[in-house]
DNA sequence: GTCTATAATTAGATAGAC
DNA sequence: GTCTATCTAATTATAGAC
């Protein structure tokens, strides 16, 4: 036990201190932006002072990157987890559970949208570090999927990067502008329901009905409520 | 022609100069936020120094709010026309119509979502300002009509609040990340092609098949295309 | 590893000349 | 109405004690 010792970390508070600074560090970016947030409130919220965050990572942008690292870690976990689940089904059910835990991952963390919509509005190196490092992958990924999906017809016939576009816009803004939802709706976009409630909306948009309760996938898929003119 | 001097602009010249900083000014909010906006760069842009932007508006928190009035001002007039030129026609045309010029006038101001997105993420007094003085009109009328068109049958069966944020999420995404997409799919999100395969894709998704090249409504809307399973 | 003290930069706002 | 010069405050980063 006592040989977990990182390279880093020599002390044993030191991790412990490290996670608290991420922690706050990851908050601060997203409500804040980068410029916005300092370096400062970080630590205090982190209940250090502000030259140990220098300490821990060398500056201000590896404090960002260290954040983003560990966001999009998160992420691939969560949507890797659900692919490795579900290895010989159907790329229908594959693509609905998907957008189910996308759904709910935003959610959960807000955060990770924050800060992609704060720093991809303009070319910086910071969009550079987002886009190569961690968005490229989950594109391809994703706009190979829907193109095999839409081919088979078990998805809208829209071109997949506009699809990308919709799902990673629909998904996360009732959480992303989750205190501006709470104000306009009454709705509290960290309840449960109501993220089940979303997540069976954009189920219903891009693949027809859903089991309202459980977002379970109803093969084979009834036609879109809502629809009927007679 | 000499008579035509408002109360604000003694001089000929200050009514052109203060419409060249709010329109660096909205630039610079929207792409750095407004903390990361500075004074100076925005009087740069403009051509003219920092304290004049002090003396056309009292502060930055005044020049903020005057950007975003004249921005909401124009997404008002966008919307109103078309109200306007649309009674007596069915509600279903309306909504049709009104989320075309919404994905258009998003392609054409992504500054809009921007704003947005920067200051709605936490409570703030600039939040305040934006929701209840622009925001919250909206998002009733909005939210009104697509409750008597869910009722009629015309919109999926999703509660007006989730459907108002799926709308506002998947129409302007591909344009507030126009830096991102165009790295990512290779698109030109200014592209009116683009532009308009996009403003297809939302209208799919909400209402069914469109026409593909002009939008035009095609009463009474077949079924959703790409969902047929025999 | 964590602190105090401080250097160096930059920001928004104001004073006053023209 | 627009400029130059400057004030005050806040920021990131560093130096050095413990």
């Amino acid at each position: 036990m006592g040989s977990v010792v990182s390279e880093r970390a020599q002390r044993p508070s030191a991790d412990a201190t490290r996670q608290r600074i991420l922690e706050a560090a990851l908050d601060a970016f997203a409500d804040q932006s980068f410029d916005g947030a300092s370096l400062r409130n970080i630590a205090s919220v982190a209940g250090v002072t502000q030259p140990l965050l220098n300490y821990h990572f060398r500056s201000k942008a590896d404090l960002w990157r260290a954040v983003v690292d560990e966001l999009f870690d998160r992420l691939n976990v969560t949507l890797g987890h659900h692919l490795r689940s579900l290895v010989d089904v159907e790329d229908r059910i594959v693509v609905h559970h998907m957008v189910r835990r996308f759904v709910e991952f935003s959610a959960h963390n807000p955060q990770l949208h924050r800060i992609i919509t704060s720093e991809c509005r303009a070319d910086s190196s910071r969009m550079d570090y987002l886009v190569e490092q961690h968005i490229r992958p989950l594109y391809d990924a994703v706009t190979t999927l829907f193109a095999r999906l839409a081919v088979a017809g078990d998805l809208p016939d829209i071109p997949p990067a506009h699809l990308y576009y919709l799902l990673t816009g629909a998904a996360p803004t009732m959480f992303v502008l989750g205190p501006e939802c709470r104000r306009l709706s009454g709705l509290d976009p960290t309840d449960d329901d109501v993220i089940r409630t979303h997540a069976d909306a954009v189920c219903t948009l891009l693949f027809g009905a859903t089991h309202p309760q459980t977002g379970e996938y109803l093969p084979p898929s009834p036609p879109l409520t809502g629809r009927a003119h007679d």
